[in-house]
DNA sequence: GTATTATTGTCTCAAAGTGAGACATTAGCT
DNA sequence: AGCTAATGTCTCACTTTGAGACAATAATAC
């Protein structure tokens, strides 16, 4: 939070960021939440005036989620008038304990510059900043009503995701090390919101040569144990299996 | 161009287009040259304080190319810090017969949103801006060499186009009305940068249900005449043939 | 007029990819 | 040991695609 309004930060322009996780089968995003205002929205957060925009985006990532090198990827600029609510950046500044007054450029107009990241559930945890309240996973279709033009960039990053599903490696980024063909299928039907075929999505994941098998495992469900499979990608699988 | 330094633009953010024509068979794109240094950089501006992004990049393509309604579509925003040369710019606005002191926030860092367009090379009047001396049409490739990251964002443009083609309707917004399966074919050889083969390809177009076949024509040419073909999009055609 | 020629529209056939289901295998349970 | 249900694989029909062949035809040549 800069200090005074002569801020290391490029005024008008922000960044925002749609966090996808995979749990329990389903899609889910990062969302802070203002307690006192019950409002909700994106992570987000500003470009200092020496920094790279992709750097910020990674600082404010990294700080929010402990990770450093996550998949992220740039999705669309929204740059519309009616994004920008200087009323609601005010309220949120006074019941935070601020003064509007002494942080005026944060009620101007913003152009901001969205990102969606793919990051393991687990093995994150998870830094509310400074104006919010606190930071939880939310279900994709069970969003709260976000602030601005938020739920339009959460749809947006949707689309964008479905679009480049084949060459997201969403598997490698949003599911653990070793998975279950069944789990990163569901990864797939998750995102997609349908389900697949069970035989073709196998014979098309094997097709395409990225997925590694190791020595069967997973055995404490029932019935049949599945194998486990890893994303086979310039690393050297040192083991026999 | 602004007058003086509070200006009505917000600072550090800009748009660059690159703005597509077809023509003699080959992808053309819109460069601007700084006579005096003998510089190329890509058509682009300012984004006012109170005007929305992608009013304020039609806005600008309609002061260079007269043409209201273009196929445009934001593909990506550079934020680099080494991608902003304040020197150059300096240069840029001597050689202009600017006092670059009085327009310092030119010479500042800067984020550029990127947009191409689509448009029918025939029936464009060209006008080059305040500071650039003139403005033609190069072939993709063999464009010289351009200002700042410029030479990228035509790269990543060329890309996104080509990863769009199906959805971009590319022949309607490159083409005239009317064309050949021929001159449609072509189109998409420029863009893929590979030659198709005709009768999958046209088994293909006509398979879309998006093409109107007229009466034939184009009788000028030799030997068998080709029909012309039209996009059919909510438009209904009232001819007979 | 008639033949020639190159271009166009269409069809055929094989190869590859996809949807849908069947089959055999097997780990845990009874 | 037998049953159950999930898993890995295979089969078959259907669709899509690559590659080429064929017939139709408008301008030119004679």
């Amino acid at each position: 939070m800069p200090s005074d309004s002569s801020a290391p930060y490029l005024p008008h322009l922000a960044y925002d960021s749609v966090i996808f996780g995979f749990a329990e089968g389903r899609l889910k995003i990062l969302i802070m939440e203002y307690h006192r205002t019950k409002w909700f929205a994106l992570p987000g957060g500003f470009v200092r005036a020496d920094e790279a925009l992709d750097d910020a985006v990674r600082r404010g990532l990294e700080e929010r989620t402990g990770l450093a090198d996550v998949y992220l990827r740039q999705f669309h600029t929204f740059g519309s008038m009616e994004r920008s609510d200087g009323k609601a950046m005010r309220t949120i500044l006074q019941m935070s304990g601020y003064a509007p007054e002494e942080q005026p450029w944060l009620m101007d107009r913003f152009v901001s510059v969205a990102y969606y990241a793919l990051i393991d559930y687990h093995g994150v945890e998870l830094q509310p900043d400074a104006l919010s309240d606190s930071i939880a996973w939310y279900d994709v279709d069970e969003l709260p009503p976000l602030l601005f033009d938020h739920t339009r960039i959460v749809e947006r990053a949707l689309e964008t995701l479905r679009q480049n599903l084949e060459s997201n490696l969403v598997g490698k980024n949003l599911l653990p090390t070793r998975f279950t063909m069944k789990e990163l299928q569901h990864v797939y039907e998750a995102i997609l919101g349908k389900e697949l075929r069970r035989s073709t999505f196998q014979r098309k994941m094997l097709a395409t040569g990225l997925l590694r098998r190791h020595q069967k495992l997973r055995e404490g469900k029932a019935h049949k144990a599945p194998y486990l499979y890893s994303f086979a990608l310039e690393e050297v699988d040192t083991e026999t299996g």
